[in-house]
DNA sequence: TATAATGCCTCTAGTAACTAGAGGTTCAAG
DNA sequence: CTTGAACCTCTAGTTACTAGAGGCATTATA
């Protein structure tokens, strides 16, 4: 049984973090010490790891709420898991396309201008004030 | 002159967002008809639109309103402007490598399973349980 | 065993950038 | 002049936390 301030440093969960997973029911209540401090063992290790590895693919907590209670449930289909997963690669696709467009627009508007001169004749704003100026789709 | 329903069209603005944008002040308060309704000009539409386009560019509403500022001193010199959209362009570039591995790491774990079996044997569940079956850092 | 330092507790409020809804007023068309 | 759409303000909700206040619990040292 170890503390929470000890969970958090194996984890890398911060120690709030942890009380809020706790507060909105993504994290089983922990056990308490008689002076009422939370006391955790390797199932809440297991399943804060599991929270956190997800986050970290960038799974929301509703997402990751509906892969714990799968996971509660071993003999059900997997397919929700899988599409779970799959919408999150998507949406991950989705993001990089459209940051790749930004990211050429910004590459532009930044070379337009090398910060010298001043702000009346600065590309950056010009280029900011009139969408016409872009070359593509953003 | 015309209301803010109309300039909620010409920009694809929301209202309530346009009424948000003059709360938090990055737009200027609007005039009012004698009944209290906001009547906006061109300079508020060209506002706006700057606005707008900065946003779907990424910019967070602190850089626009720096961005705002240096507009209305034509005589500064437009360094922090280059510098705040090449700071943008870091910040996608950088959003761009992360969401790379993700990607990667997110389709191998898709791959792992093909959600026919039961969530007990699902390689998603254990991928996401076990940081230690990831290919690389993420 | 006493005390001090550290860690833990709950609670409220704040973050970014909006969005939704309630309850009421004004405008423009017919 | 009436009706319906658009407008007004205000409060509260969204996501996933983070920060701080004020007060106990635990642990390490003397």
């Amino acid at each position: 049984m170890f503390s929470i301030g000890q969970l958090s440093k194996q984890t890398q969960v911060k120690v709030p973090t942890i009380r809020y997973y706790e507060e909105i029911g993504i994290l089983a209540p922990a056990d308490r010490t008689e002076g009422n401090q939370r006391r955790y063992d390797a199932a809440g290790l297991e399943r804060l790891s599991f929270i956190k590895h997800a986050r970290e693919l960038g799974f929301s907590i509703d997402a990751i709420s509906s892969l714990i209670e799968l996971q509660g449930h071993p003999d059900r289909s997997c397919c929700e898991a899988t599409g779970i997963a799959t919408a999150q690669l998507l949406d991950v696709r989705a993001k990089i396309r459209k940051l790749k467009l930004l990211e050429k627009e910004l590459a532009r508007i930044s070379n337009g201008c090398d910060g010298e001169g001043v702000s009346a004749d600065c590309y950056v704003l010009k280029a900011l004030a009139d969408h016409n100026l872009c070359q593509r789709e953003h």
